[in-house]
DNA sequence: GCTGAACCTGCCGTTGACGTAAGGGACAGA
DNA sequence: TCTGTCCCTTACGTCAACGGCAGGTTCAGC
Protein backbone atom coordinates (compact mmCIF):
# COMPACT_ATOMS: atom_id res chain seq x y z
CA UNK A 1 0.00 0.00 0.00
CA UNK A 2 2.86 2.40 0.23
CA UNK A 3 4.02 1.48 -3.19
CA UNK A 4 0.32 2.61 -4.25
CA UNK A 5 0.62 6.10 -2.23
CA UNK A 6 4.28 5.76 -4.01
CA UNK A 7 2.25 5.86 -7.04
CA UNK A 8 -0.02 8.71 -6.16
CA UNK A 9 2.60 11.01 -5.61
CA UNK A 10 1.95 14.59 -6.61
CA UNK A 11 4.62 17.27 -7.70
CA UNK A 12 4.75 21.21 -7.39
CA UNK A 13 5.36 22.79 -10.59
CA UNK A 14 9.02 23.31 -10.47
CA UNK A 15 9.17 19.36 -10.14
CA UNK A 16 6.65 18.79 -12.66
CA UNK A 17 7.74 21.14 -15.39
CA UNK A 18 11.71 19.44 -15.09
CA UNK A 19 9.92 15.84 -15.09
CA UNK A 20 8.22 17.18 -18.26
CA UNK A 21 10.74 18.90 -19.82
CA UNK A 22 8.76 22.50 -19.94
CA UNK A 23 8.97 25.45 -18.05
CA UNK A 24 6.59 26.26 -15.47
CA UNK A 25 5.28 28.95 -17.89
CA UNK A 26 4.64 26.62 -20.33
CA UNK A 27 2.22 24.91 -17.38
CA UNK A 28 0.34 27.49 -16.47
CA UNK A 29 -0.28 28.44 -20.04
CA UNK A 30 -1.50 25.38 -20.79
CA UNK A 31 -3.78 25.18 -18.12
CA UNK A 32 -4.77 28.94 -18.96
CA UNK A 33 -5.75 27.59 -22.74
CA UNK A 34 -7.78 24.71 -21.13
CA UNK A 35 -5.47 21.70 -21.98
CA UNK A 36 -4.58 20.40 -18.38
CA UNK A 37 -5.67 21.22 -15.01
CA UNK A 38 -3.67 20.19 -12.04
CA UNK A 39 -4.51 17.38 -10.26
CA UNK A 40 -5.10 18.89 -7.30
CA UNK A 41 -4.13 22.38 -4.91
CA UNK A 42 -2.31 22.40 -1.85
CA UNK A 43 -4.72 24.31 0.85
CA UNK A 44 -2.76 27.51 0.19
CA UNK A 45 -3.46 27.19 -4.01
CA UNK A 46 -0.18 25.92 -4.89
CA UNK A 47 -0.68 23.83 -7.97
CA UNK A 48 0.31 19.46 -7.61
CA UNK A 49 0.25 17.54 -10.54
CA UNK A 50 0.38 13.75 -10.65
CA UNK A 51 2.33 10.98 -13.55
CA UNK A 52 -1.11 11.48 -15.06
CA UNK A 53 -0.61 15.51 -15.84
CA UNK A 54 2.61 14.64 -16.65
CA UNK A 55 1.76 12.27 -19.19
CA UNK A 56 -0.71 14.89 -20.92
CA UNK A 57 2.28 17.53 -20.88
CA UNK A 58 3.89 14.72 -22.88
CA UNK A 59 0.85 14.21 -25.53
CA UNK A 60 0.73 18.35 -25.93
CA UNK A 61 4.31 18.14 -26.71
CA UNK A 62 4.38 14.97 -29.15
CA UNK A 63 1.31 16.80 -30.94
CA UNK A 64 2.94 20.02 -31.01
CA UNK A 65 6.70 18.74 -32.33
CA UNK A 66 5.00 15.19 -34.00
CA UNK A 67 2.10 16.85 -36.03
CA UNK A 68 2.82 20.71 -36.18
CA UNK A 69 -0.92 21.02 -34.69
CA UNK A 70 -1.29 24.52 -32.41
CA UNK A 71 -2.16 25.01 -28.97
CA UNK A 72 -6.10 25.12 -30.22
CA UNK A 73 -6.02 21.94 -32.41
CA UNK A 74 -4.61 20.02 -29.52
CA UNK A 75 -7.11 21.17 -27.25
CA UNK A 76 -9.47 19.73 -29.66
CA UNK A 77 -7.71 16.60 -30.14
CA UNK A 78 -7.37 16.07 -26.03
CA UNK A 79 -10.94 17.17 -25.73
CA UNK A 80 -11.77 13.91 -28.12
CA UNK A 81 -9.82 11.62 -25.66
CA UNK A 82 -11.42 12.72 -23.26
CA UNK A 83 -14.44 12.30 -24.32
CA UNK A 84 -13.07 8.89 -26.16
CA UNK A 85 -12.72 7.82 -22.21
CA UNK A 86 -15.71 9.01 -20.87
CA UNK A 87 -17.42 6.94 -23.21
CA UNK A 88 -15.47 3.82 -22.10
CA UNK A 89 -16.88 4.41 -18.85
CA UNK A 90 -20.33 4.75 -19.71
CA UNK A 91 -19.44 1.27 -21.56
CA UNK A 92 -18.76 -0.45 -19.17
CA UNK A 93 -21.48 0.84 -16.78
CA UNK A 94 -24.16 -1.61 -16.46
CA UNK A 95 -26.37 1.20 -16.69
CA UNK A 96 -25.69 1.68 -20.21
CA UNK A 97 -27.93 0.77 -22.71
CA UNK A 98 -26.90 -1.57 -26.00
CA UNK A 99 -28.12 0.60 -28.44
CA UNK A 100 -26.22 3.58 -26.66
CA UNK A 101 -22.90 1.61 -25.68
CA UNK A 102 -23.37 0.92 -30.25
CA UNK A 103 -23.55 4.60 -30.75
CA UNK A 104 -20.87 5.48 -27.82
CA UNK A 105 -18.44 3.42 -29.31
CA UNK A 106 -19.27 4.20 -33.16
CA UNK A 107 -18.09 8.23 -32.37
CA UNK A 108 -15.40 7.17 -30.52
CA UNK A 109 -14.48 5.31 -33.79
CA UNK A 110 -15.01 8.46 -35.83
CA UNK A 111 -12.95 10.85 -33.60
CA UNK A 112 -9.83 8.15 -33.52
CA UNK A 113 -10.05 7.69 -37.47
CA UNK A 114 -10.24 11.56 -37.89
CA UNK A 115 -6.94 11.97 -36.44
CA UNK A 116 -5.67 8.56 -38.00
CA UNK A 117 -6.11 9.78 -41.32
CA UNK A 118 -4.41 13.30 -40.12
CA UNK A 119 -1.91 11.35 -39.17
CA UNK A 120 -1.50 8.82 -42.32
CA UNK A 121 -1.22 11.90 -44.69
CA UNK A 122 1.61 13.41 -42.91
CA UNK A 123 3.50 9.67 -42.47
CA UNK A 124 2.38 9.61 -46.31
CA UNK A 125 4.19 12.75 -47.40
CA UNK A 126 7.08 12.15 -45.30
CA UNK A 127 7.57 8.93 -46.80
CA UNK A 128 7.77 10.40 -50.06
CA UNK A 129 10.15 13.11 -49.10
CA UNK A 130 12.71 10.53 -47.56
CA UNK A 131 12.35 8.22 -50.52
CA UNK A 132 13.51 11.65 -52.42
CA UNK A 133 16.19 12.28 -50.28
CA UNK A 134 17.33 8.29 -50.42
CA UNK A 135 17.12 7.95 -54.46
CA UNK A 136 19.59 12.00 -54.15
CA UNK A 137 22.27 9.54 -51.63
CA UNK A 138 22.14 6.89 -53.74
CA UNK A 139 23.20 9.19 -56.88
CA UNK A 140 25.79 10.24 -54.63
CA UNK A 141 27.17 7.44 -53.54
CA UNK A 142 27.36 5.30 -56.82
CA UNK A 143 29.29 8.58 -58.18
CA UNK A 144 31.70 8.14 -55.52
CA UNK A 145 31.70 4.47 -56.27
CA UNK A 146 33.22 4.96 -59.53
CA UNK A 147 35.76 6.83 -57.92
CA UNK A 148 36.99 4.54 -55.72
CA UNK B 1 11.94 27.01 -79.69
CA UNK B 2 8.44 28.97 -78.91
CA UNK B 3 8.10 25.71 -76.84
CA UNK B 4 11.13 26.19 -75.16
CA UNK B 5 10.84 30.28 -74.76
CA UNK B 6 6.91 29.31 -73.24
CA UNK B 7 8.71 27.13 -70.62
CA UNK B 8 10.87 30.00 -69.76
CA UNK B 9 7.59 32.18 -68.40
CA UNK B 10 7.67 34.14 -65.86
CA UNK B 11 5.29 35.68 -63.37
CA UNK B 12 4.61 38.77 -61.23
CA UNK B 13 4.31 38.41 -57.86
CA UNK B 14 0.59 38.18 -57.63
CA UNK B 15 0.39 35.53 -60.23
CA UNK B 16 3.33 33.57 -58.75
CA UNK B 17 2.05 34.27 -54.75
CA UNK B 18 -1.07 32.65 -55.92
CA UNK B 19 0.16 29.57 -57.81
CA UNK B 20 2.26 29.20 -55.14
CA UNK B 21 -0.25 29.37 -52.62
CA UNK B 22 1.63 31.56 -50.48
CA UNK B 23 0.89 35.45 -50.46
CA UNK B 24 2.74 38.22 -51.94
CA UNK B 25 3.96 39.59 -48.74
CA UNK B 26 5.37 36.07 -47.84
CA UNK B 27 7.57 35.86 -51.14
CA UNK B 28 9.29 39.27 -49.91
CA UNK B 29 9.51 37.87 -46.91
CA UNK B 30 11.43 34.95 -47.96
CA UNK B 31 13.62 37.57 -49.90
CA UNK B 32 14.33 39.25 -47.40
CA UNK B 33 15.55 36.33 -45.36
CA UNK B 34 17.60 35.13 -47.90
CA UNK B 35 15.37 32.58 -48.94
CA UNK B 36 14.52 32.99 -52.17
CA UNK B 37 15.55 35.69 -54.98
CA UNK B 38 12.95 35.98 -58.01
CA UNK B 39 14.60 35.08 -61.35
CA UNK B 40 14.55 38.64 -62.54
CA UNK B 41 13.34 42.02 -61.96
CA UNK B 42 11.64 44.18 -65.29
CA UNK B 43 13.88 47.15 -66.32
CA UNK B 44 11.38 49.37 -63.50
CA UNK B 45 12.20 46.94 -60.54
CA UNK B 46 9.13 44.60 -60.72
CA UNK B 47 10.13 40.82 -59.86
CA UNK B 48 9.51 38.42 -62.09
CA UNK B 49 9.64 34.70 -61.11
CA UNK B 50 10.27 31.81 -62.76
CA UNK B 51 8.86 27.63 -62.02
CA UNK B 52 12.25 27.38 -60.54
CA UNK B 53 11.73 29.96 -57.65
CA UNK B 54 7.58 28.50 -57.97
CA UNK B 55 9.69 25.34 -56.76
CA UNK B 56 11.58 26.63 -54.42
CA UNK B 57 9.30 28.30 -52.83
CA UNK B 58 7.00 24.53 -52.58
CA UNK B 59 10.24 22.82 -51.38
CA UNK B 60 10.34 25.83 -48.45
CA UNK B 61 6.87 24.91 -47.58
CA UNK B 62 7.16 21.69 -47.62
CA UNK B 63 10.11 21.65 -45.07
CA UNK B 64 7.95 24.30 -42.82
CA UNK B 65 5.11 21.95 -42.85
CA UNK B 66 6.46 18.90 -42.97
CA UNK B 67 9.06 18.67 -41.00
CA UNK B 68 8.52 21.79 -38.99
CA UNK B 69 11.80 23.83 -39.50
CA UNK B 70 12.06 27.54 -39.03
CA UNK B 71 13.09 29.76 -41.96
CA UNK B 72 16.30 29.86 -40.84
CA UNK B 73 17.20 26.12 -40.60
CA UNK B 74 15.44 25.76 -43.93
CA UNK B 75 17.62 28.48 -45.10
CA UNK B 76 20.42 26.28 -43.97
CA UNK B 77 18.89 23.44 -45.97
CA UNK B 78 18.41 25.36 -49.09
CA UNK B 79 22.19 26.48 -48.99
CA UNK B 80 23.20 22.81 -48.54
CA UNK B 81 21.01 22.11 -51.60
CA UNK B 82 22.57 24.59 -53.70
CA UNK B 83 25.81 24.03 -52.97
CA UNK B 84 24.93 20.24 -53.76
CA UNK B 85 24.33 21.75 -56.75
CA UNK B 86 27.41 23.90 -57.35
CA UNK B 87 29.39 20.64 -57.22
CA UNK B 88 27.40 18.94 -59.11
CA UNK B 89 28.12 21.79 -61.90
CA UNK B 90 31.88 21.37 -60.74
CA UNK B 91 31.61 17.63 -60.67
CA UNK B 92 30.99 17.44 -64.93
CA UNK B 93 33.68 20.41 -65.09
CA UNK B 94 36.57 19.35 -66.98
CA UNK B 95 38.94 21.25 -64.92
CA UNK B 96 38.12 19.32 -61.56
CA UNK B 97 40.53 17.09 -60.14
CA UNK B 98 39.87 14.10 -59.57
CA UNK B 99 40.97 14.31 -55.92
CA UNK B 100 38.36 17.54 -55.82
CA UNK B 101 35.83 15.78 -57.33
CA UNK B 102 36.18 13.16 -54.65
CA UNK B 103 36.07 15.80 -51.70
CA UNK B 104 32.95 17.56 -53.48
CA UNK B 105 30.86 14.50 -53.43
CA UNK B 106 31.87 13.69 -50.07
CA UNK B 107 31.00 16.73 -48.68
CA UNK B 108 27.58 16.53 -50.50
CA UNK B 109 27.02 13.44 -49.55
CA UNK B 110 27.60 14.35 -45.55
CA UNK B 111 24.52 17.15 -45.93
CA UNK B 112 22.28 14.94 -47.49
CA UNK B 113 22.82 12.25 -44.77
CA UNK B 114 22.45 14.60 -41.79
CA UNK B 115 19.47 15.73 -43.52
CA UNK B 116 18.11 12.42 -43.66
CA UNK B 117 19.15 11.39 -39.80
CA UNK B 118 16.49 14.08 -38.92
CA UNK B 119 13.76 13.19 -41.44
CA UNK B 120 14.12 9.48 -40.41
CA UNK B 121 13.78 9.99 -36.90
CA UNK B 122 10.94 12.03 -37.74
CA UNK B 123 9.07 9.36 -39.43
CA UNK B 124 10.01 7.11 -36.46
CA UNK B 125 8.05 8.59 -34.09
CA UNK B 126 5.24 8.92 -36.33
CA UNK B 127 5.13 5.41 -37.44
CA UNK B 128 5.21 4.91 -33.15
CA UNK B 129 2.66 7.12 -32.80
CA UNK B 130 0.53 5.79 -35.41
CA UNK B 131 1.01 1.86 -34.42
CA UNK B 132 -0.83 3.33 -30.93
CA UNK B 133 -3.43 5.28 -32.86
CA UNK B 134 -3.94 1.59 -34.68
CA UNK B 135 -4.47 -0.21 -31.58
CA UNK B 136 -6.66 2.28 -30.34
CA UNK B 137 -8.91 2.24 -33.35
CA UNK B 138 -8.52 -1.80 -33.28
CA UNK B 139 -9.73 -2.47 -29.76
CA UNK B 140 -13.12 -0.02 -30.47
CA UNK B 141 -13.40 -2.01 -33.62
CA UNK B 142 -13.32 -5.17 -31.61
CA UNK B 143 -15.87 -3.85 -28.99
CA UNK B 144 -18.39 -2.84 -32.27
CA UNK B 145 -17.85 -6.52 -33.36
CA UNK B 146 -19.07 -8.37 -30.19
CA UNK B 147 -22.11 -6.19 -30.48
CA UNK B 148 -22.81 -6.55 -34.14
C1' DG C 1 -0.44 59.83 -73.66
C1' DC C 2 -3.86 58.03 -70.26
C1' DT C 3 -5.80 55.11 -67.12
C1' DG C 4 -6.62 51.31 -64.00
C1' DA C 5 -4.45 47.44 -62.15
C1' DA C 6 -0.37 45.54 -60.42
C1' DC C 7 3.66 46.47 -57.98
C1' DC C 8 7.30 48.98 -55.30
C1' DT C 9 9.54 50.18 -50.55
C1' DG C 10 9.05 51.34 -46.02
C1' DC C 11 7.01 50.60 -41.67
C1' DC C 12 3.86 49.69 -37.91
C1' DG C 13 0.39 45.92 -36.32
C1' DT C 14 -0.89 41.12 -35.05
C1' DT C 15 -0.92 36.37 -33.49
C1' DG C 16 0.81 32.31 -31.07
C1' DA C 17 3.56 30.58 -27.57
C1' DC C 18 5.62 31.55 -24.33
C1' DG C 19 9.64 34.82 -21.25
C1' DT C 20 10.29 37.64 -17.49
C1' DA C 21 9.91 40.59 -13.67
C1' DA C 22 7.16 42.56 -9.67
C1' DG C 23 5.10 42.18 -5.40
C1' DG C 24 3.45 39.39 -2.73
C1' DG C 25 1.82 34.51 -0.03
C1' DA C 26 2.87 29.20 1.16
C1' DC C 27 5.65 25.55 2.89
C1' DA C 28 9.31 22.56 5.02
C1' DG C 29 12.92 22.18 8.08
C1' DA C 30 15.76 23.92 12.08
C1' DT D 1 8.75 31.08 14.94
C1' DC D 2 11.91 32.02 11.56
C1' DT D 3 14.04 31.54 7.19
C1' DG D 4 15.04 30.18 2.62
C1' DT D 5 12.88 28.41 -1.18
C1' DC D 6 9.06 27.53 -3.85
C1' DC D 7 4.94 29.22 -5.67
C1' DC D 8 0.98 32.55 -6.55
C1' DT D 9 -1.33 36.13 -9.79
C1' DT D 10 -0.93 40.05 -12.79
C1' DA D 11 0.90 42.14 -16.49
C1' DC D 12 4.06 43.84 -19.75
C1' DG D 13 7.91 42.07 -23.13
C1' DT D 14 9.66 39.11 -27.00
C1' DC D 15 10.34 36.54 -31.22
C1' DA D 16 9.00 34.45 -35.56
C1' DA D 17 6.26 34.81 -39.49
C1' DC D 18 3.91 37.22 -41.64
C1' DG D 19 -0.62 41.06 -42.33
C1' DG D 20 -1.82 45.38 -43.85
C1' DC D 21 -1.54 49.88 -44.63
C1' DA D 22 0.46 54.53 -47.04
C1' DG D 23 2.35 57.03 -50.63
C1' DG D 24 4.55 56.67 -54.82
C1' DT D 25 5.89 53.90 -59.39
C1' DT D 26 5.38 50.74 -63.36
C1' DC D 27 2.98 48.26 -66.76
C1' DA D 28 -0.37 46.77 -70.27
C1' DG D 29 -3.95 48.05 -73.10
C1' DC D 30 -6.50 51.52 -75.59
Amino acid sequence: MSDLLADQQLFGIGEAASRAGVTERALRYYQELGLIEPSGRTKGGMRRYSQYDLDRVARIRELQSLLGLNLDEIAAVLRNEDRTAQIRAAYFDEGTGTVEKRALLGESLTLARDLRRTVESKRAALDSFLADLDARIEKIEAALERYA
